[in-house]
Parts: C-alpha cells; structure tokens; sequence
DNA sequence: GTCTATATTGGGATAGAC
DNA sequence: GTCTATCCCAATATAGAC
C-alpha cells in the first residue's frame, strides 16, 4: 500500500481518475451522437484511456450509461426537492411560479458554470433515448420528484384535478425538454445570457399552461 | 415481361411491393428502438425480404431513413397547411385555439385510422434522433410550416414580438413531442378516445402558454 | 489496475449468379 | 428485380501478461 497523499479529496485512488475521465468522454459524446451511436471505442479514445478499462470500471455498455446519468441526475433531483422544500417551509402560500422556477432550480444553478455546457444536453438526452434504456433511471431519479411537485401544484391551484394537473407536468416537461435541447449546440459557455433569457420565457409558457387563466374550466 | 394485371392500382410493380415492405418493418422498428440501433438486418428480416434488397431501393440505412420519414412528414405537412389555409380563408379573425388545431389536424385526423399507431411515434422520433441526423428532414419538411404558423399566431396575438412568438411556438412543438411519446406504448388501437382526450388537453394548455393572458406583458 | 491481444459476433455494403 | 454469398470492418467483451 503506498502512500496517495495528493488529490486525495477529489480522487481517492488513481483508478478514480481514469473512471471519470472516462464519464467525462462519454458524456459527451452520447449528448452529441446518442447511446448506441456511441461506441466505448470512440469513448476509450477520447477519455486517451484504453479501451479494456471501460469494460473494468462500469462491466459494460449500458453499466456505463446509467453511470453517466446518474452521476448527473441524482444532485438534479437533490436541488429540485431541497428548493421545493424550502419553498414549503416558508410563510407565504406556494405559487405556480415559485413551483416551477424550484423545478428549474439546476439549470439556473448551472448559470456561469462549465454544468450549463452539459446538463441540458444531457437531461433531453434521457428522454430522446429508446424508453428500455432509459425508463429504470427515470423511475429511480424522476419519480418522486414528480409525485412531490404535482403535489405541490395542486395545492396551488385548487380546483385542478389530480390526472388533470399530472397532464399539464407532462405537458411542462416537454416544454423544458425542447428548451433544454435546442440550447445545447454543443459547446459554448458565452450564451449564459441567452440561456437565462430562455429559461425565464419556458418559466412564463409553462406558467400559462398549467393555471390556464384563460381557459372556461 | 409476365403480365401484371393484378393489385396494379396499389403498386405499379412487384418491385414497389416490397419497397414497401421494407418501408413499414423499418418504420415500425425506428420507432420502437431508434434509428442507431436498428439494423438493417432486422428489418429485412421483419419484413421477410432479402438484405440486398434495402440496399437496391434505398441505396443505404441513411437513404431508408429518409424515405420513412418523408412519406408520413409530407403529408402531414400538406395538412397543416391546407388546414390553416382554409382557416385563413374564412371570414372571422383568427383564433390561437383554431390555429394550434390545424397544427394538430394530422393527429385529429389520424383518428381511428391505423396511422394512429404509427404517426405519434414517428413524429417523437424526428425529434429524438440526433440533430445530424435529422436536421435536413425536419429543414426540408418543417421550415415552411413552422413559418407560416408563426405568421398566423402573430396575427391572432397583437403586441406580441415575432421572437416570442418563436419562443412560444418551440415551447408548443416540445409539449406535442411529449404528448406523441407517452401516447404510443407501440400498438394498441383502442385507446382512440384516450388520445383525443390528451389532444384536447395539449390545446389548452398550449394556447394559454402561447397566449399568456394571465401574464404581465 | 492497466495494458496487449484476441475471441466472437454483428454491422453495412457489394459482386455476381439467376 | 431478386437472391446467395461474401468482403471488410467495427462492435462488445474477455483472457492473460505485466
């Protein structure tokens, strides 16, 4: 056993290092290509590991997928519940605003941040893959998020009914999802501007959509 | 030269039979897991024709991409269009509510129709696929409907600038994706009056969103 | 933990007989 | 126009040296 006294806080191993250097690689090439578009030839060459270490470090192809995600998904669902939280703790009675601008929380987070160049990509990603890949890790990172905001947006529109408002998240999510998409050209970290630009005008849309003041009801 | 007298209305010759065939397996296929993870094989196997005969009709896996999409993409197209045209015609102002549905009309119209069970889940597709991809399908087939309606929306939300209008018009195309992905479980026909049900609910929620009236503007 | 080398399978594309 | 057979390459995965 030898000492690994530096980088000890980030990485506890040197096989550490090469693990997520592989993540990194392929992260972006599947937001760039997708899944099975994406070979661990192409991630192996670009993450300058060989390729046998993929095969160490996650088992396999898809071991490696969910890791990719994961990784991501998890602090996203983290945020989103503790903004929401937060929001329920508070004095003032929830709006839909609020509501939504808590389940955006990680994309305005990623403001100013290299995650703004990533997340987004990756997030439209989960939902433009085949769902037999994806579907485990929605249910295990997406599903309580979900079951918590619809219940938080119900309590701020009274009257709505439960399957109607679970239309309207899904609704919202394809919104966000086609925001998150088309702000991802891949790259490019000089747009925060912009991309806090569109974040507030999906606010307003989905704002509209899910009161629908305007509607007879 | 044999005579071929027969089913000659639906095909104009044998050859047309299984460029057909070919067509739907790979439709039905592309749909269920994805452009990249489809082989060639396999649809030459699902529609019991001979491997070499992709490549005869289709020139390359590319080339049947193409061909699936522009025929179900054309004739949507078509409708859109026509659609709005007559409303444009008529002699009332223009309403959101009216425009979107002529957006939709492919959808209402694929009512009760096996299209039903195709054409929600090719539509998602395009847009799930990676923009390389897709992009010169969705230039070709889209653009000009994507522009007029935007013309049209324009008209019927005074004071609205024609980039939020874009805005909006992207935020709407996102909440359609999503509908047309969760609504095809693959196959399943007799859920028509579900699907009708969740059109009209993307209507109303994408005309608030669209108009925004309880917004401050 | 990391590499080389390779096993094994399946992919797209084509040539040439019929 | 359609098939058989095959080329050639890339894929995932693994065994075994270091």
């Amino acid at each position: 056993m030898v000492a690994m006294s530096n980088r000890a806080e980030q990485e506890s191993s040197s096989g550490e290092a090469t693990r997520l250097k592989i993540m990194d690689a392929a992260e972006s090439l599947i937001i760039q290509h997708g899944f099975a578009a994406t070979s661990l030839r192409a991630i192996a060459n670009a993450a300058d590991v060989n390729l046998a270490a993929t095969h160490y470090h996650f088992g396999s192809k898809q071991g490696l997928l969910a890791a990719v995600f994961h990784r991501r998904m998890r602090p996203v669902g983290i945020a989103r519940l503790g903004a929401l939280s937060e929001l329920e703790a508070g004095s003032e009675p929830l709006t839909v605003d609020a509501i939504l601008k808590a389940f955006f929380v990680p994309f305005y987070d990623a403001e100013g941040s290299e995650l703004l160049t990533i997340l987004p990509g990756l997030v439209a990603r989960i939902y433009a893959e085949p769902a037999t890949l994806t579907q485990p890790i929605l249910e295990e990172e997406f599903s309580e998020v979900a079951s918590r905001f619809v219940a938080a947006l119900l309590k701020a529109c009274p009257g709505v009914p439960e399957q109607e408002m679970r239309w309207r998240f899904h609704f919202m999510v394809g919104s966000m999802i086609q925001f998150l998409k088309f702000h991802t050209p891949i790259g490019v970290a000089d747009r925060d501007n912009e991309f806090r630009v569109g974040l507030d005008k999906l606010v307003a849309f989905t704002v509209a959509g899910i009161e629908q003041l305007g509607a007879i009801e």
